[in-house]
DNA sequence: TTGGACATGTAACAAGTTACATGATTGT
DNA sequence: ACAATCATGTAACTTGTTACATGTCCAA
């Protein structure tokens, strides 16, 4: 019911932007939320139809030829307060994430560091093509929306998005160049055989 | 699939570094992996009832008075080899992370900025909090085992945790300094209400 | 004597993804 | 002619959490 929760606010949210359909706000999501929230349309759909039924949001129903019925959803009174109630209570701290790199990382002893090291090189060329995003981001949204007071808020999530990137791009340099010292030490003294000085 | 994989994976990798019971396993998590990774009870067990069956680890039964019967797992040969073809697999990229403060700040524009500065404050003493614990857990490391072959790998992971906390400190510091400017405007020009200079 | 840690496990629930069903329109 | 996009929605499946059941031992 927790996190259920979160996904009604979310959709709250984006219809506070604009009224739309179920698939417009998927199409939205990767331009908007969608480097740090995610909703499929197997969770929008049902969702739209719960909040409709509890009087959170309001469907207008337009015919069109060939293509199904478009139904676009609206805030109501009762919608718009929900969301600001949610809003104004203090964030449910640590979800706690499932990284895979780290995960792998933490194991590396397991296997040759220079598996680790493509792993560490494979993610600095992701952050580096994520930061770029995030920069080309926030130069169309100043372009675009200049005087829209929603855009402070937006630059505000892209920004931690950059200061994220650019610690992980960081963090990638300084641990490609451990692990680099470590597979030339691993070259003359292989893991899990024993070295020839046991002392 | 490939998420209950990575349960039996990370169950795997942590066998690797010691045998255990499933409760073992639960109370060793939140001091190695639990950072960037979780396994409750409801896992760890049917997991590791399956990875039994199939080979990859083996159980032996401990009988102790008053007590349920000690089980404790060590990897098999089979298993080993398993967690090594896993550990070599690039890094499945972009598991979308739900971040609850983004969430609320993106739609920040639907309250008052005090609003989103409360978020942001208490997000920032949550950082500096962690940061200690990363640093502290370190210093731990490094004094209890500094001869350990996976203790290089550990650090990475640490050092991970620690650019991302003074990443988050810096933004918490500079967004604070955002929102605080917001809200003298908001003082002077409510939000939602027309300002005297439509222009 | 009461509560917490020890210890194993299951069942019920919650949440989320993917595949599927349907069918028109538009571009190659 | 074929694939992609538009558009809505459901069903099946996977994954994960929480609550419960059971019972001992130990410390305050």
């Amino acid at each position: 019911m927790q996190q259920r929760a979160n996904t009604n606010n979310a959709l709250l949210g984006l219809l506070s932007i604009a009224p739309m359909s179920g698939y417009d706000i998927r199409q939205l999501i990767p331009k908007s939320i969608g480097h740090f929230w995610n909703e499929s349309y197997g969770q929008i759909y049902p969702a739209l139809k719960r909040m409709t039924s509890s009087g959170l949001i309001e469907k207008k129903t337009q015919r069109t030829k060939g293509k199904p019925d478009r139904h676009e959803y609206s805030l109501t009174d009762a919608g718009r307060a929900q969301l600001q109630d949610w809003l104004k209570v203090p964030v449910a701290q640590r979800s706690v994430v499932r990284n895979e790199l780290l995960l792998k990382l933490f194991f590396g002893a397991q296997v040759p560091p220079a598996i680790s090291r493509e792993h560490v090189e494979a993610a600095l060329i992701d952050a580096e093509r994520t930061l770029k995003v995030y920069t080309v981001t926030e130069k169309e949204l100043r372009r675009t929306l200049p005087n829209d007071p929603q855009l402070p808020f937006w630059l505000i999530t892209l920004s931690l998005g950059r200061h994220d990137s650019r610690a992980k791009i960081a963090w990638c340099k300084e641990t490609l160049a451990v692990l680099g010292q470590m597979a030339a030490t691993h070259r003359n003294e292989p893991v899990m055989k024993k070295t020839r000085k046991a002392k």
